[in-house]
DNA sequence: CTGAAAGCGCTTACAG
DNA sequence: CTGAAAGCGCTTACAG
């Protein structure tokens, strides 16, 4: 990089007459270094254009000033849902004046063990694992190596890692409560998929939230496709439900395609409800009542608490849990 | 990282019972080694989960093994654009492969010069550069400090800097003419961001591909509300336009609503066009017709562009545009 | 407050 | 085909 000439701790050195001991001193701002040596250390800085080499400079600390962000699901999920660039942006957020950089890591390098080498190798400080599906070994792992971890959003398994997560339960009580209040009798919900808690969280809300029965259940993961084709299979199987609960705004997405196709005006005949807030549930015609999760929140404190433990910080809790809350539009 | 005590090299040489240096051939896949050396490195590394030290690595090749991804915008606009996130998943395909980590970088780090110290400070191999604005010194800084780097969209200003671009200008001839051989008689457009390329590129295209005077125009930011906004100014300066051409898919969107608070039908009153084909497109009522860019496409050829700069090859071409093509829809 | 020296874990000529 | 040795550019006790 840089030509082939760039200048070293020891030119600098050379060039303000001290000792590299010195200059390291103050790059690293330590104490006892007199005004005078300081000066025109950073006068030789400046005049050299010094950048330290970050590769010596990890070598011997043994720390690589940044993090990585596991996003442990296929490209093209990861890049048509919106949930991710919110949490990619409240990571970025988190970061900010940690002098870190981040490295994003994707499903892709999986296959041949080449993420959890990379993650394992000393390459990164710290991780921030997001969109974890049941069974995953990958915190397990890393902690065991060692790797300071916390992820985004509740693990299924039973793993001492922590997480963040949105209180999607309560959230999912508050859509089904607002469904039954407003009148709601056959109420059917569009579950996420089962093998993330916030698939599961959300359809347990659901259920805590009715008062009738609470058994018309179609499946579908987190797309629109899988949101139309799930409509379908309720309209289908439930010719007279009024209301729905979408575990997510993408869901609901396809569910309102779906009930246009099959002439269903929302929220007359069917009242519809979403999870997310994203920007998709403004986007609609008619607009989406939804649960709104604070997912660059999400993002954020996930890497506030990875940063904290990086810290050294003892007291931290061991998982946190935002809150939801209903927003009100036109699809109810 | 790992325990206090990852295993290194010289411990790997130990077990196999053989140098450093026959390790370090067999880890570089060098020829020039034994069968039966190779046997035992193979082994002794399997034994002790040997990983090689990436720092120590770095700091004698002189190389990172890892490639930046610049987006030179704030982070609210580059999260809520799915553009910004087919163009990362354009560029980690791009590097699949490859045996290299993408650091992303944004535009909050630019403050204090951080990013600039950064890229120049060896810290990568190379830069992908998105969203650059008239007037940004930072490519011609990069290149000027012997940082390969390649650009997403056309440079505004006459650096000598390869890019890869769609082709903004033809896609925006083509919405025109289809606006125009579709029989609408009084047609503007909503600009993009005169600072960028796309912006121009788009405008002039428009402008070509008009027969009448083209100077029905109104200005916008990548935005819904600059859409919206940009709209509402067409209706009241040119009460009897009926068709629009939008320079982006998601000023589209903020048009479509004001014209649906304005009463006005699509694409009966006001035929409109948009550009991008995101996904924003199809969750429209009624969905976009739209000029067509394969964002993702973009992302994975600045990509390859810059990995075959960086392994060596000459022959490469200074900049790339790719196609682009008219998707019709229900708004026109 | 300052400097000489050791050492971080690799790669790479060089000699055999 | 193999190994001894130098060196990449830093930080960090240690001695003064």
């Amino acid at each position: 990089m840089r030509g082939s000439q760039a200048p070293t701790l020891e030119a600098v050195a050379r060039a303000a007459g001290v000792s590299r001991s010195t200059v390291s001193r103050v790059i690293n701002n330590l104490p006892g270094v007199s005004k005078r040596a300081k000066l025109a250390v950073d006068r030789a800085i400046a005049e050299l254009r010094y950048v330290p080499n970050q590769a010596a400079r990890n070598l011997v600390t043994r720390r690589t000033n940044s993090i990585a962000l596991v996003v442990s699901e296929r490209g093209d999920r990861v890049f048509s849902d919106p949930f991710f660039a919110k949490i990619l942006r409240g990571v970025y957020a988190g970061m900010a004046g940690s002098r870190r950089q981040l490295v994003l890591l994707m499903d892709q390098d999986r296959e041949d063990g080449a993420l959890e080498a990379y993650l394992c190798g000393g390459h990164v400080d710290g991780a921030v694992v997001v969109s974890l599906h049941r069974g995953d070994p990958l915190p397990a792992r890393l902690v065991e190596a060692g790797l300071p971890v916390v992820l985004v959003g509740r693990p299924l398994a039973d793993v001492k890692v922590p997480y963040v997560d949105s209180d999607n339960f309560t959230g999912a009580v508050t859509a089904a409560r607002h469904l039954v209040s407003s009148g709601r009798r056959k109420i059917a919900t569009i579950a996420g998929p089962q093998d993330m808690a916030a698939g599961v969280d959300r359809l347990n809300g659901w259920q805590a939230g009715m008062v009738e029965p609470a058994d018309r259940i179609a499946h579908s993961d987190f797309s629109v496709e899988g949101g139309a084709r799930a409509m379908a299979e309720l309209l289908d199987k439930y010719p007279d439900i009024d209301g729905v609960f979408a575990a997510a705004d993408i869901i609901a997405v396809g569910a309102l395609r779906t009930l246009a196709e099959h002439g269903k005006r929302v929220p007359d005949d069917i009242a519809l409800v979403g999870f997310d807030d994203s920007v998709l549930a403004t986007t609609t015609a008619p607009q989406l009542t939804t649960v709104r999760q604070d997912v660059e929140e999400l993002g954020r404190t996930t890497t506030w608490h990875l940063l904290a433990q990086l810290a050294g910080e003892q007291v931290l809790p061991p998982s946190v849990l935002l809150p939801t809350a209903l927003v009100e539009r036109s699809s109810t």
